[in-house]
DNA sequence: TCCCACAGGAGACACATCAG
DNA sequence: CTGATGTGTCTCCTGTGGGA
């Protein structure tokens, strides 16, 4: 699986350099903009990485490690490719032997397309989490290993071992790639660049519709990519064609034609069939349907805040007049108590003063009624009204006590 | 703790190519 | 012819790991 090669928790050994060697090997021929997509690096790590595979290289090597092929300059972008070296060090990397895949440069359409869908699905889920994807070669180890079957060889039957049976080279098939989607599903990746004609591309489509039956495996989705709506509907012609040549009753596995960048939202399981279209309806329906009662709830309760807003606006405003009125009434009430406790100590003191006086008096009148009798013995013409003793008798009085 | 080697990332510069 | 764009090469800086 390509991402394995940027795992670093699986292959925690691989340095930068193995991991876009490894990347290259599987992506065959790509361009540096797929590749930061695809490694998620961004570009200038991918160019400083390609750049240090081959300055590490002897100058005579370099083209040996990665190939650029295709313009420079404005022309476009250039494609690159793993070199005879390179390759050799991805198989070391993977521990098989030297293989003998060279990448043809009249594939370059082919591959890039076949990367571009990767990188669009990349690209339009957001990151490549939940997402698996197997080359060419791994894509067809898998059918090869769907196909192979074994039985016990009769004359070994001792030995308890089976043998190999394995399926014929004619018919089978080899996809482009093998794509998972977490909660979606798997696919068949067949991109077709315009160029297969006639029988050729009928008999590929046999080749598939035939899987099922020469196997027990679970067969993905096969999706075929192609570079046009016209090469499109030609490809639906002759899938058509070919499905024709079948009994009534034969069940044909899934299969869906794309112009590129349409198979996308496909993968990513935004329109898996006819009924998800539908339920993904029903539910937009409910969807709207739930908004806009909610909406009416917000509605309501926006107006219900404001009306308990006012209420309260209302209720704080008597409060504060209710308040205002307790205020005054209490401090009326404080001062009356005061005038009142301040009347009443008055009335007390008075009382108090009243009784002195009274004492006083009445002691004072004993005193006159005591002064009277001796003013009256001594002189008969004092009288009460007069007031003061003339002061002849004051003297002679005084003369007399003393 | 220091020194050294190496990997990786980024920038500068020269050059190639092509559209306008 | 010129400017825009992309590539190849070189250099510098930083971080990391191993050994003295």
């Amino acid at each position: 699986m390509i991402f394995t090669w940027l795992d670093e928790k699986e292959t925690p050994a691989l340095s930068q350099t193995d991991r876009l060697i490894g990347v290259m090997f599987d992506l065959g021929i790509t361009t540096k903009t797929q590749l930061s997509v695809i490694m998620g690096w961004n570009a200038t790590r991918v160019r400083s990485t390609i750049n240090n595979i081959r300055q590490k290289a002897k100058p005579k090597d370099r083209d040996e490690w990665i190939q650029a092929v295709g313009a420079t300059g404005r022309g476009g972008e250039a494609t690159y490719s793993l070199g005879a070296l390179g390759l050799t060090h991805a198989y070391a990397l993977l521990g098989e032997d030297k293989g003998s895949r060279v990448p043809v440069s009249g594939q370059i359409a082919h591959s890039l397309g076949i990367n571009e869908i990767l990188c669009r699905l990349i690209q339009q889920k957001g990151d490549r989490k939940g997402v698996q994807w197997f080359g060419t070669k791994q894509a067809s180890q898998y059918v090869y290993h769907h196909m192979t079957k074994r039985k016990f060889d009769e004359k070994r039957l001792h030995t308890g071992y089976s043998v190999k049976v394995q399926p014929p080279k004619k018919g089978r098939i080899s996809p482009d790639a093998l794509c998972g989607v977490n909660g979606v599903g798997s696919f068949f990746i067949e991109f077709d660049t315009g160029t297969k004609h006639g029988t050729k591309l009928e008999d590929q489509f046999h080749r598939y519709f035939q899987l099922p039956s020469e196997t027990n495996m679970k067969m993905p989705t096969t999706i075929w990519v192609t570079v046009d709506e016209k090469r499109a509907k030609r490809l639906q012609e002759v899938y058509w064609n070919a499905r024709s040549d079948y009994p009534k009753d034969y069940k044909f596995h899934e299969m869906q034609i794309f112009v590129a960048g349409a198979e996308t939202s496909y993968m990513l399981g935004d329109h898996k069939d006819g009924l998800k279209l539908d339920l993904v309806l029903n539910e937009y329906d409910l969807a709207i349907r739930k908004a806009k009662r909610l909406e009416k709830e917000l509605e309501d309760k926006q107006w219900e805040i404001k009306k308990l807003k006012d209420d309260l606006r209302d209720s704080q405003s008597e409060s504060n007049q209710w308040e205002g009125r307790h205020e005054s009434e209490e401090r009326e009430r404080k001062k009356w108590f005061d005038q009142y406790s301040r009347q009443l100590r008055r009335v007390k003191d008075m009382e108090k003063w009243l009784k002195k006086v009274e004492e006083r008096v009445e002691k004072k009148q004993n005193g006159n009624m005591l002064e009277k009798a001796q003013m009256k013995a001594v002189n008969p013409f004092w009288t009460e009204a007069k007031g003061e003793l003339p002061h002849w008798m004051k003297k002679m009085l005084e003369e007399q006590n003393h």
